[in-house]
DNA sequence: ACACTCTCTTGAATCATTCCAGAAAAGGTG
DNA sequence: CACCTTTTCTGGAATGATTCAAGAGAGTGT
């Protein structure tokens, strides 16, 4: 499930190539929208230990790095994910938190024109979609 | 500066009318997009003193009543507008965190579409434009 | 293998926010 | 207007997520 190697994305971005790095990577790739404590358990499973600092530290480097993205709904702890590039959204669920993925129709940020741009430099155009997932919908 | 008088609008939710509430109303009205602290610093010039919980309780029960909506910006603390109810969108800036406006073309939630919704009941599309203030653009 | 630099560990601090129990105040009622 | 019920405000402490700091340890190029 880890196709695009971990090590040769680190060496891609000149980032040293270390153990916690590639768990980080690989507890990305398998649990899409973890927050850092699951990041941190799936790493250490893999690993045997890492220190909570180790994974905040590799998840603020990666995203510098543009390797993972961090998306902080509102009300939830920060999120990431390794799916980059694409400028997709989400849709979170309101009930559970559980977050989705939704592909944009544009493709390149910024997706969408403001009416009114105050004059700022718009360059990116994030959209959150709420509501309530499949799950929650029964219950 | 306060238009539409603020014990009108706590009374016609059924809200008790209280002289913090009034306080963190003329606040907001005065500072779009302000944060806990502003507010409260604010309110405290028009009442003397109030405890940072008593805004924190104000906040969350006009939130609840939709008096005013909570707005949560990755990185940002929580900050609060007098809701117009017109389902507007924010612009934000990277640098010094300003926020802006921009009314949304279509006016009602959600506004948008999800080409895919995963199954999800989707009410509210939230729209952030990310880019850099004027001041911020110069410096 | 060597040296240089960056990364990880441990431990503590910070910030925003919430929880708790009791005192005070708002609104309806007689 | 005085009373009573319910809600709100106060002060203090706790929680959760995240960051800071100093030193030990590991990766990389020569």
């Amino acid at each position: 499930m880890h196709h695009p190697d971990p090590s040769t994305l680190l060496r891609e971005k000149s980032l040293r190539v270390t153990r916690p790095r590639i768990a980080v990577l690989n507890a990305l790739a398998d649990h899409p929208h973890a927050d850092v404590d699951s990041v941190a358990r799936a790493a250490r499973l893999e690993l045997g230990s890492v220190s909570t600092q180790a994974v905040y530290d590799v998840l603020r480097a990666l995203a510098e790095a543009g390797l993972v993205r961090r998306i902080e709904p509102a009300g939830s702890p920060a999120r990431f994910e390794v799916r980059v590039g694409d400028n997709h959204h989400h849709i979170v669920c309101r009930t559970c938190g559980d977050i989705a993925d939704v592909a944009c129709a544009v493709g390149e940020a910024p997706c969408l024109d403001a009416s009114e741009n105050h004059g700022f430099v718009i360059d990116e155009a994030e959209v959150t979609y709420w509501g309530t997932c499949p799950e929650c919908a029964t219950t």
